[in-house]
DNA sequence: GGTGTCTGCCC
DNA sequence: ATTCTGC
DNA sequence: GCAGAATGGGCAGACACC
């Protein structure tokens, strides 16, 4: 659910047909059985949480059938061997947990509830996971967490790593491509299979809720299983995920299913809310990944594992000793502060550079943190976090934050960040490639006109051994060179990519150089990295026109004075490119506080070297629409919403916004919008609009064209200006439909809420022209590409396009 | 075999 | 991607 | 300033359904 709730997905508006398929099970009515059926009983895990079951929306439920009222379900098949425990008997009985809210210093691992080699339930995980929605401190989280993972280090270390995924929304390293497949559709069928409960009934608690784990906690909750289930182990738990995710050929969706159902059968209480939370890999408890890097760096100090505690020194600087813990619980502020911050920071290094809770997992069992690096290495065909870069307004920011610092300004190409990887293999002297996207899943196949050209790097240069490069691959005019949109480049196969079959080509275009021939030059500066890089690897332009370029990003240095700077902002506005990078060039140190005016402002050291994983301020974007009075502004009319998630599920979002017709009168949906509103204009709003008001309905009483069905719709009234970075032709808006195409429409790239326009009346909305007249004069610049080539386009040589000042309506 | 739905992943 | 929020 | 959360448009591919 963490993807999109608006027409794409169902959100449970069009009630399922009650799923019998898959697993056998009998719904049997509740009144048939009375308080003598055996129960597995409310478990004792997550007595921190607050939330109580409410059973409201089910009894509002309008002449509920008998099986959709109250139902038990009763499996009438094999629980499957996955979720039962394989060695060991496990007691029925979820162990009585003690709290893991507490100072690490005071937490002691109970031996009695867990002797060790006893494999761990996964209740413990739903009761930390419980236990962490009871607090937004970050402390307060960490420690949690930290309690969590000595347990497991000390009861059960194999449970480590299933742990560590469970605990980070992943099943496996980016890289490995291991996908569950699971979404919405098939996870919202195996609850209301296993709870019994109707469609409708399911869906007035997500409304309620706005979280789906809450829903199955719910919908769970009136069901008594008949027969006791070992408990869920958190091995077992895994194991089941992967099973999920290996599913696949027809019929995959079912199987799914069933082992979802298997999972919800078996799981109990607080168990339901996250294994369903997990489903959707979207925890919602304030812990995503740099927690738990830390958490375990500081479990690790702690409580490290009874396989490394003899070969532990007296003097090392990570773990901490019996006398030290006992010291702290009197006196917090000695050395285990110290011994944590040594092991975090040994950690995420590693982490950032060599991404695999795996590899890092064993590394820690068979040696602990001595040494890591070495035992868990960067290593060339595992991908590192890239450095990204801190959004800035306007040159003028970029100036007073460098100050005089010498700096590059390069073009921000709008394509996909690629890290490519070569490399040349030892017996034999072949060619290995793999490439990276940004979030560091392998999209070699995808970009295998890009691989190709990277394999040619080494034939053409027989000194080549490795090398690491940070790119950007774009769509190009096969015949000029011209920059293609991003549209376009999405275009491309990704699979069985054929390199005869090449429908868009590309440039790569080389930005950053993290490794070469056997050597890490993460820690040198930009300056000399990309020194490095256009001395080895020339740009190529190979003869035959389907294949992949290799060129620099377009740069100039600040040395070259402010003016050519400026200059090469205009270009670069004109261009088809996002904006600017501007990068470092050497390391140095700048204001604190650049608005700071005191005579002596604090200063902060600030590296120009490679920091992976980080937003660092050595690398500022500057792009066009993020400048006043540059990018492309709307000015829409709130005209729906639906129920918001999470953090948001008392609020309308997204907001569905729409333009002015004014031939037909008429508001037509443009986009929805969920960036750039405050909580307090959230609040006003959803009273302002408030379910059931004059101001809002369940029907389309004010008679707007929508492409998809929105969950209410607002009364026209105001107008917002929404900003975007470009206008997109659309397969399912019906904005400006006919006007730059017969079969789609236009919509907005990026869209945020700036401001209300308390100015505007509704018909002074943007209209359906000014948006294909903004669309026109978009594709006007960069040279004379087309971004969609699908003959569906209209001529826009017979349009009028519009004057550039008419372009931004956002001040005037 | 064609169309629609769902999912994951680019930005 | 963008943006907001709490720590 | 970091870390986390919520969710935008839009694409290909896999599968479900008819």
């Amino acid at each position: 659910m963490h993807k999109d709730s608006g027409s794409k997905q169902p959100h449970l508006q069009h009630p399922q047909k009650s799923a019998r398929h898959g697993l056998a099970y009998e719904v049997i009515d509740v009144d048939a059985f009375d308080d003598t059926v055996v129960e597995a009983g409310p478990s004792n895990v997550g007595t921190a949480t607050t939330r109580q079951p409410d059973y409201d929306s089910v009894k509002r439920t309008p002449s509920p059938s008998k099986s959709e009222r109250i139902t038990k379900t009763r499996p009438v098949r094999d629980e499957g061997a996955v979720l039962r425990p394989k060695i060991e008997s496990v007691p029925l009985e979820t162990p009585k947990y003690g709290p893991l809210i507490v100072s690490p210093s005071v937490f002691e691992v109970d031996s009695r509830v867990w002797p060790p080699n006893k494999t761990i339930p996964y209740s413990l995980l739903a009761h930390a996971l419980s236990t962490l929605t009871t607090t937004r401190s970050r402390i307060t989280i960490l420690n949690i967490l930290t309690n969590t993972l000595r347990v497991i280090l000390q009861a059960h270390p194999p449970s480590l790593l299933p742990a560590l995924y469970l605990l980070s929304n992943t099943l496996a390293p980016a890289y490995d491509s291991v996908e569950l497949g699971l979404g919405y559709s098939v996870i919202l069928k195996a609850i209301q299979h296993v709870s019994g409960l109707s469609s409708g009934a399911l869906k007035r608690l997500y409304t309620k809720t706005g979280d789906p784990g809450d829903v199955a906690f719910e919908a769970k909750s009136n069901v008594r299983t008949l027969v006791p289930h070992p408990p869920l182990l958190i091995t077992g738990v895994y194991e089941s995920l992967v099973q999920i995710s290996k599913a696949k050929g027809p019929g995959a969706a079912k199987q799914k299913q069933s082992l979802v159902e298997k999972l919800l059968v078996a799981a109990k209480g607080e168990e339901v809310r996250f294994l369903v939370r997990t489903l959707f890999q979207n925890l919602r408890v304030g812990a995503v990944r740099t927690s738990i890097l830390t958490a375990l760096a500081r479990a690790m100090v702690m409580t490290p594992p009874a396989s490394i505690r003899d070969s532990i020194a007296a003097d090392s600087p990570y773990y901490a000793s019996d006398d030290l813990v006992a010291a702290v619980k009197h006196n917090p502020l000695n050395r285990l502060s110290e011994k944590f911050t040594n092991a975090e920071r040994l950690l995420k290094q590693v982490y950032v550079q060599h991404p695999n809770y795996g590899h890092i997992a064993k590394a820690l069992a068979e040696g602990g943190l001595e040494g890591l690096p070495d035992r868990v290495p960067f290593t060339v065909g595992i991908p590192l976090l890239p450095t990204l870069g801190s959004p800035t307004r306007s040159l003028d920011e970029i100036y007073d934050r460098l100050e005089d610092l010498p700096f590059a300004a390069e073009f921000k190409y709008d394509g996909q960040r690629a890290q490519i990887h070569g490399w040349k293999n030892a017996p034999d002297g072949s060619v290995a490639v793999k490439i990276f996207s940004r979030h560091l899943e392998d999209m070699t196949e995808k970009a295998r006109i890009s691989t190709s050209l990277t394999s040619y790097l080494f034939f053409s240069d027989s000194n080549l051994e490795s090398l690491i490069m940070d790119t950007e691959i774009v769509a190009i005019d096969p015949g000029n060179g011209d920059l293609r949109t991003f549209q376009e480049l999405s275009n491309r196969a990704r699979k069985d990519v054929q390199v005869n079959e090449i429908k868009v080509v590309v440039c790569v275009f080389a930005f950053d150089l993290l490794y070469l021939n056997g050597q890490v030059i993460l820690q040198e500066p930009f300056r000399a990295r990309r020194s490095l890089l256009r001395s080895k690897f020339p740009p190529v332009i190979p003869e035959w026109r389907g294949a992949a370029r290799l060129d620099h990003v377009k740069s100039v240095d600040s040395e070259a004075g402010r003016d050519a700077v400026e200059e090469f902002w205009q270009e670069a506005v004109e261009s088809r490119v996002e904006g600017l990078m501007v990068k470092l060039l050497d390391s140095g140190q700048v204001l604190t506080d650049p608005s700071d005016k005191k005579d002596r402002p604090r200063r902060k050291p600030l590296p120009a070297t490679y920091e992976p994983d980080k937003r660092t301020a050595a690398w500022l974007k500057l792009k066009k629409d993020y400048v006043t009075g540059l990018g492309d502004s709307l000015d829409l009319v709130p005209i729906g919403g639906w129920h918001g998630n999470g953090r948001k599920h008392q609020w309308w979002s997204p907001i569905l916004l729409g333009l002015y017709n004014p031939a037909l009168g008429k508001l037509v949906a443009v986009c929805k919008c969920m960036s750039g509103f405050s909580d307090v204009f959230y609040k006003a709003l959803t009273e302002k609009y408030a379910d059931g008001s004059e101001n809002c309905s369940r029907q389309n009483l004010w008679d707007v064209e929508t492409g998809g069905t929105p969950q209410v719709y607002f009364k026209p009234q105001e107008v917002w200006e929404i900003r975007g970075a470009d206008v997109t032709v659309s397969p399912v808006s019906v904005a400006a439909l006919g006007l730059v195409s017969d079969s789609r429409g236009l919509s907005l790239r990026f869209p945020r809420f700036m401001k209300v326009r308390e100015d505007k009346s509704i018909e002074q909305a943007s209209t359906p022209d000014f948006l294909a007249g903004m669309y026109r004069s978009q594709q006007g610049k960069g040279g004379k590409g087309e971004g969609v080539d699908d003959g569906d386009l209209l001529d826009a040589s017979m349009e009028s396009e519009p004057e550039e000042s008419e372009i931004d309506l956002s001040d005037s």
